[in-house]
DNA sequence: ACTGTAACCTGCAGGC
DNA sequence: TGCCTGCAGGTTACAG
């Protein structure tokens, strides 16, 4: 499900409900990837923020629980007394007889609890790119950031070294509304600015319409996001471009369905 | 240090 | 109806 947008929407909707609340107990689905839920006992919340694709909720004691919702990751906010479904992964109980609930049926999401910035334990997160709203991220720095690899433009972006939260989804709306072709392994300064305030805008947007919902993501009140009425791109192989009418093409790069106009982005 | 590939999981849609 | 294949918002371990 999840990209920067869908995480961002989460954490705009829990940040009031968690911001104070201790954490009474915790439990979680027998897997090394949830065990560490069960860790924080008589912990309070005091900030709920993002970095990329994950969510990073702060702890009183100078730690710091981390969720990334992999592909099919769903929070939620329940009565004590609801009913566990077979995919809740992690659990926690809160003072004000609330659940706070992470399900995720394919299991690709992650908990984990580490000492507040210490990220070493999580690679991407550990070696993450700037934030997209960050100021001192500009055209030429990631004009940079893209040089210093030979891998393809779409691949970089996934990789989230040169910028945090793009995934396949705004990658390839980021792409063609920039009018840069995804498999290109080069790109020059302009296509570089174009590419950044691209993403810029496709994320924003995404924000804006709480997320793009295809299958799994759900809001914090279980609502699905507006954004998926709004792609240009993403999805759309074999129909025409909105912007020239040309058939949008559709190909695995390595290993992700990438979807592009052959004409708009093409040099 | 970097890169490509496989692996981790489950559900669902489409073809036969 | 049922079986099989391929595909899905991602990250990470591992081999070269």
């Amino acid at each position: 499900m999840p990209e920067l947008p869908e995480v961002e929407t989460l954490r705009r909707q829990l940040r009031p409900e968690l911001i104070g609340r201790t954490i009474v107990s915790g439990r979680a689905f027998s897997s090394a990837k949830f065990t560490q839920a069960t860790d924080l006992v008589g912990v309070s919340i005091t900030e709920v923020t993002r970095r990329g694709k994950y969510l990073l909720f702060e702890l009183e004691d100078d730690r710091e629980l981390i969720v990334h919702l992999g592909m099919t990751g769903q929070l939620r906010m329940e009565p004590s007394a609801a009913e566990p479904d077979q995919y809740e992964r992690a659990a926690w109980l809160l003072d004000d007889d609330r659940r706070f609930v992470f399900r995720d049926v394919r299991r690709f999401g992650r908990i984990a609890v580490v000492d507040a910035g210490d990220y070493s334990s999580l690679p991407t997160l550990h070696h993450l790119g700037p934030e997209p709203f960050d100021r001192a991220l500009t055209g030429a720095v990631l004009h940079a950031a893209l040089r210093s690899s030979d891998r393809r433009i779409k691949t970089q972006l996934l990789s989230q070294r040169p910028i945090a939260g793009v995934g396949n989804i705004y990658a390839d709306e980021a792409a063609w509304l920039a009018m840069v072709n995804p498999t290109w392994r080069r790109v020059t300064r302009p296509e570089a600015e174009r590419l950044l305030d691209a993403l810029r805008h496709v994320l924003a947007d995404g924000i804006e319409h709480g997320g793009t919902t295809l299958r799994d993501y759900r809001t914090v009140d279980g609502g699905e996001g507006e954004h998926q009425r709004h792609l240009e791109c993403y999805g759309r192989g074999g129909r025409p471009c909105s912007r020239c009418g040309t058939e949008l093409v559709a190909k695995s790069i390595d290993a992700r369905t990438t979807t592009w106009c052959p004409v708009c982005q093409r040099r």
